[in-house]
DNA sequence: GTCTATAGTGCGATAGAC
DNA sequence: GTCTATCGCACTATAGAC
């Protein structure tokens, strides 16, 4: 199955350039730091990425979904840690569990990181898009801490405690220079969580 | 100078229906609720308030922010709250004084507050311009606590940590029908985080 | 209040692989 | 002929400029 796939990349490759989700993004990331947000037109992404304004819409609903389509992989990996946490893991440690399988997802790329992170900070747009994507992140989670018989009330607010954790300590991950200070930050936010609400 | 501004209300009743901004919320509401906030035009509900599309945008920025003119307030509120806390009260329970103060707010709006979440769940948007306001609160919180001279990483945890309380604890209280429930409610989400986490 | 530029959509056409 | 990725074009809606 991915032999198949892999063939069929290298076979197309002569008629049109291989992926092109992945050239759609890099243009936009490229385009949107040198010129903003706002000043970059669909036109011109596609144009930099030797696509059309049609095919930018084919991958990516809007504008500002060309930022977020880690989103899955990283709401995948998260649900998959908690699943995987042990019967006996508290809700919030079933949590931690699923912070923690999503570190290495993030480990070589925090000079990408840093210069989305300036984009989406420039733009209120952005950054609401940002903020959606997280809730919908502290949704499955509470989804999954359901699944583990976890009730109502526990569940919405270990996934909110969650996200408070990851979503700061993300903030002062893309703040600094070291990729592995990863989980020594949100250990950190976790700390600092539970020393204001104790 | 203040007998200048009432005195221009009372001339200006005769020639305008009073209170432009109110009867402009109203309209959308009761439109967004009735046939869909995407289904809505400006022009219509600028029509049903008996004025101008361009009225409607000089008090409004865009089609969204008409459901969110109680922010200002709200926010304003919950600062003056934590301000007033006692000098030795920690980030917490200075975060949670302003959101003692926000609860009167809320004691005779709730059926307004029941259909404005209906309609904010109805549509991406409007969660998206929701999420970046209680955002902006979170940024608030941290900022008065910051005066208080509390440090970077606690003021940031103790904001989102209130904003999380706040935001499971309205979900809740939109959803049953006492009124008076909103601090009980407030507290009871309280508890469940400082469980989970604890 | 009119005009322009751009976001975003619907639908059919095309280019190439099988 | 069938399938898929991409393109072309015409269209609506709207934000911002004048």
């Amino acid at each position: 199955m991915t032999l198949d796939v892999i063939k069929y990349a290298v076979r197309t490759m002569a008629r049109w350039e291989s992926d092109a989700e992945g050239r759609l993004i890099k243009a936009a990331i490229s385009l949107y730091d040198k010129q903003g947000f706002q000043e970059t037109t669909v036109a011109q992404i596609a144009d930099a990425a030797g696509l059309t304004k049609r095919t930018f819409f084919r991958y990516f609903a809007d504008k500002r979904e060309v930022l977020f389509s880690g989103s899955h992989e990283l709401q995948d990996r998260w649900i998959a840690g908690i699943s995987a946490a042990a019967a006996a893991a508290s809700p919030m440690e079933a949590v931690l569990a699923g912070l923690d399988a999503v570190a290495d997802l993030f480990a070589d790329r925090l000079p990408f990181a840093a210069v989305r992170s300036r984009i989406v900070a420039a733009n209120p747009e952005l950054q609401e898009r940002e903020l959606i994507k997280l809730q919908n992140l502290a949704a499955a989670i509470e989804a999954a801490l359901h699944q583990r018989g976890v009730p109502d009330n526990a569940a919405a607010l270990a996934a909110q405690a969650g996200i408070a954790v990851f979503h700061v300590g993300f903030g002062r991950w893309v703040s600094q220079r070291d990729p592995a200070a990863f989980r020594p930050l949100m250990a950190d936010s976790l700390a600092e969580l539970k020393s204001v609400v104790g």
